[in-house]
DNA sequence: GTAATCTACAACCAAATGGTTGTACGAAAT
DNA sequence: ATTTCGTACAACCATTTGGTTGTAGATTAC
């Protein structure tokens, strides 16, 4: 699933594709490349049922599938909450700690607001 | 960095430098493949600045890098933020249309808004 | 000092990925 | 009926990916 989020045309189409159901070759009209590329990403897509497609006519329509992108989230959720907990036990840990020696030398959660630019 | 989340070996050294720095050999230990494999591994999540490493003797330290998790995860938010403003529109419509087509007061948000997919 | 350890990096390889073109087939339009 | 359109799929190609081994530089241990 991550796998299928990892290329930026198709995380594309699924923004498209929440807006509303389109047809894979209105999709591929507005990418520089070709309709079969188009038609393999939508393909990776549903493989991961990041998508749903359904016929009508000679028409394939694509809607995004909202239930797998909330996976996908709670799945990173997930590593926060152990993030959350970590700091809890070390929490737990410097008040304990607190009583003997005070060491300002740790991690610093609040501080560690790196620049999240680049890296999509 | 959807990339970089898209191998499960990156998710999991992900998961465990989040419980507490690790050495790149302690990590390597775990996995059944090469430590140069794993470095690369590694290499490959400090380039989209999912960990961070820091230098301690020989040894190179990781730890994750909580605030990247939170931008993926934001990320994915925002594609459940646009289907909630998808569901939205759809109900403003749903409301202007009853309040055009009669000069009734008032919208009619009782049963009417029964069908959110165009011709399904 | 020498040896062992930890890391970095280069070179190489197989497989997967992201793209292409070409072909085929059902549905729609003429 | 023939053509056009939308889709699927195969074959192919270049690049990337995930792995390997080997070499070299620091740092620590003996």
């Amino acid at each position: 699933m991550f796998q299928a989020l990892a290329a930026r045309t198709r995380r594309d189409i699924l923004r498209r594709t929440i807006d509303h159901e389109q047809s894979v070759s209105e999709l591929a009209r507005d990418y520089d490349m070709s309709f079969a590329a188009v038609q393999k990403h939508v393909a990776v897509l549903e493989a991961a049922e990041l998508i749903v497609k359904r016929a009508e006519g000679r028409e394939r329509l694509v809607r995004a599938n909202p239930d797998m992108i909330a996976h996908a989230r709670a799945l990173l959720a997930r590593y926060e909450e152990l993030w959350r907990s970590r700091i809890a036990r070390l929490d737990d840990l410097l008040a304990e700690d607190a009583a003997g020696a005070r060491d300002d030398r740790g991690p610093d959660p609040s501080g560690s607001a790196d620049r999240p630019n680049q890296g999509d």
